[in-house]
RNA sequence: GCCGCCGUAGCUCAGCUGGCAGAGCAACCGCCUUGUAAGUGGUAGGUCAUGGGUUCGAAUCCCAUCGGCGGCUCCA
């Protein structure tokens, strides 16, 4: 349970803007608070109301099937759930039983009360109940918490009882249940979870839940829920006709339609333009590489859960490549490098493919197939502090550019498995964190969460939403470059190993579009936009109008339609504001004479009527700057 | 992969305990010529995910497969 929360550290509805059109509302919140907020909230009534909530669905489930076993049941973030093994699959009908016997069980307004015991009795008082059994032996053995997670001091074991129903419990819980306001109070579904998340377990049914102070925070926490769902990018992709996933095609197979290809294509210019300012190389590699390659770079001994079966050409096995490095790496050893060569950076958005099994599929976001934005830096031991910086500098431009504000950065340290001399993990550890100070950005140290072969930061955004989003990531590799000999000639005449950094910035194109959908609600800034705006004359004598002054805008650049249906212009405007087109530009005989266009913005506000010069100039100082 | 739910027109969804496949929107063809979020009439559109089974008869019941959704586990 103690890491539900590490997800965001401000709550979400604390940060929605109140004009919804995706303004970012930016707020600074110390992020070693956030360890704190977790500890405030595990302290506050609203905690104990939804710990307590729990025990008295439990309890409800208890009188509707007298057979169940009870496994877990904490608050969290939003609410609540307990975990029950049921003799038979629970229904939403079951829900609605559930609740309606759970408010008649609110209104005797019951007395929580503890009492502590020993593992002797507490074993007497569950005889019947394995897996509290199982709770016991951890708790007594002091080894475990409730998820089996190892802890230091032995608790003691205590009971928690209200009405009729007792529960191994440490608490705490709100004195009576008069605290719980029915009407706040509301079970959300019903999902398959295994017994102490480990897979090869029982699988047991968890009950969702939440329950508020108020009613009205309720009712706000299910609004939340309904704009989450209106901005989700499956729901986007489909009204706005941005990708596709196919059947026939295959799952986690994304096919990117021709607006968002077009958008795609824009960042990707803008990517590539920033690359080559910032002194990358643009390389590019083969979809399959050979099963020796794979050896050699160890993704068969590490990785083959997640690859593909081997294509077999000529008595040869392929691999599809699940990662771009083993190419660069190639790239890299295919002529002799001298010190004076390095830093060296290999740029190469590589599109790879992964095996992820069915249930884990989800939109754009989590596919089979998806590219990277990927390079790979070597360079010279005392280079690297500075290519550090730079890198994380760099990644910082690109997300703000896309119109992200807000970072959270993670630094994960050398874990007790690991290859490389220790000097250079101190040394890259180092390094990392003295370039996330410089930088200023707010960041965690997961000690011992780096990968086998390198410490790595990974950089969070937040949405407009509340949520965070891992994009970034910047990783060191000791791996690589010794198991492919990687060396450059020094001042000495000498081999040496180059060190070696593996980054991707908007992480998987896929997923970064799939978290702009969402940041945005579809609303693109209008650099991105695919029709940046649509003319729309009031009625058919202001057609050729709208055409000449489509041309006149195109020639500036600018991705302009015109909307010369023969329909009303309200529809005209309704059908634009769906397709959250940036700007609407309303023509009809006051325009036509005075070489005008009158604007609405998508945001339903109105300007009204201005010099076709004076939008164009405003439009491209919007383009040009990455605003709205 | 596992647990539960689901798959009907381009989209959103009706279609009850088996008895001739429906609506709204979109599309197409007209009429209307319009001033800031839906003018109006008509036409067309479906192997009811796929394959098998039960039945006189299956969108409906059963089985399998493929996909989707909510979770678990994992992750870009």
């Amino acid at each position: 349970m103690r890491n539900i929360f590490v997800r965001t550290w401000v709550e979400p509805r604390d940060i929605i803007s109140p004009h919804w059109d995706g303004i970012f509302l930016f707020l600074r919140k110390d992020i070693e608070m956030a360890a704190e907020l977790q500890n405030e909230y595990e302290q506050s009534e609203l905690y104990r109301v939804r710990h307590s909530t729990a025990h008295v669905m439990a309890q409800a489930v208890l009188a509707l099937f007298p057979e169940a076993k009870f496994a877990i049941g904490p608050a969290i973030q939003d609410g609540f759930y307990y975990d029950f093994d049921l003799p038979r699959p629970l229904t939403s009908d079951d829900l609605d039983l559930i609740e309606d016997k759970m408010k008649e069980i609110i209104k005797g307004r019951h007395v929580f009360t503890r009492e502590v015991i020993s593992a002797e009795q507490a074993r007497h008082v569950f005889k019947n109940q394995p897996y509290k059994l199982e709770l016991i032996d951890g708790l007594e053995q002091g080894g475990m918490d409730e998820d089996g997670n190892p802890i230091q001091e032995k608790p003691e074991i205590s009971l928690y009882k209200s009405d009729t129903f007792v529960d191994l419990c440490r608490g705490p819980h709100v004195e009576n249940m008069g605290k719980i306001n029915p009407k706040a109070v509301k079970l959300m579904s019903v999902a398959g979870a295994y017994w102490r998340g480990d897979e090869n377990r029982q699988m047991l049914q968890r009950i969702y839940g939440t329950a508020w102070l108020d009613p009205k925070d309720l009712k706000d926490y299910i609004w939340k829920l309904e704009e989450a769902k209106k901005r989700d990018h499956r729901r986007l992709g489909k009204d706005l006709d941005l990708y596709s996933v196919n059947d026939e095609v295959g799952a986690g197979l994304v096919l990117w339609h021709p607006k968002l290809g077009l958008m795609r294509k824009l960042a990707e210019h803008f990517c590539d333009e920033e690359h080559l300012k910032a002194g990358y190389d643009f390389v590019y590699s083969p979809h399959i590489g050979k099963a020796s390659l794979w050896e050699t770079s160890g993704h068969l001994g590490f990785y083959k859960e997640n690859m593909y079966s081997p294509i077999s050409v000529e008595g040869q096995d392929y691999f599809i490549k699940p990662m771009n490095c083993p190419f660069h790496v190639h790239i890299y050893k295919s002529g002799l490098k001298s010190y004076k060569d390095l830093p060296l950076r290999y740029a190469e958005n590589g599109t790879v493919y992964r095996y992820e099994r069915s249930g884990v599929l989800h939109g754009m976001m989590r596919v089979r197939g998806f590219t990277q934005d990927d390079a790979h830096h070597f360079c010279l031991p005392e280079q690297m502090p500075d290519e550090i910086d730079f890198v994380l500098d760099f990644s910082l431009h690109i997300l703000r550019s896309f119109g992200f504000k807000e970072f959270k950065a993670y630094l994960s340290t050398k874990p007790e498995k690991s290859v490389g001399e220790p000097e250079r993990w101190r040394d890259a550890e180092a390094a990392l964190e003295e370039a996330l100070k410089r930088a200023e950005l707010p960041y965690e140290v997961d000690a011992g969460g780096g990968a086998f072969y390198g410490p790595k930061i990974d950089l969070k955004i937040k949405d407009a939403i509340g949520r965070e989003w891992q994009l970034s990531t910047i990783q060191f590799d000791f791996n690589l470059p010794e198991r492919f000999g990687l060396t450059y000639v020094g001042d000495d005449g000498q081999p040496h190993r180059p060190y070696m950094i593996h980054r991707a910035l908007l992480g998987s194109l896929e997923r970064f579009f799939g978290i702009l959908i969402e940041h945005y609600a579809g609303a693109f800034p209008v650099w991105l936009s695919p029709t940046q705006a649509t003319i729309i004359p009031i009625a058919d004598r202001h057609n050729d109008y709208a055409h000449t002054i489509a041309k006149e805008l195109q020639q500036y650049g600018l991705r302009i339609s015109v909307d010369d249906r023969a329909d009303r212009m309200n529809a005209k405007i309704r059908d634009a504001q769906k397709q959250k087109i940036p700007y609407m530009l309303i023509v009809g005989d006051a325009e036509m004479e005075n070489h005008q266009v009158s604007l609405r913005l998508r945001s339903g506000d109105n300007p009204g009527a201005m010099a076709l010069e004076a939008f164009r100039e405003m439009a491209l100082e919007a383009i040009a700057n990455h605003t709205a």
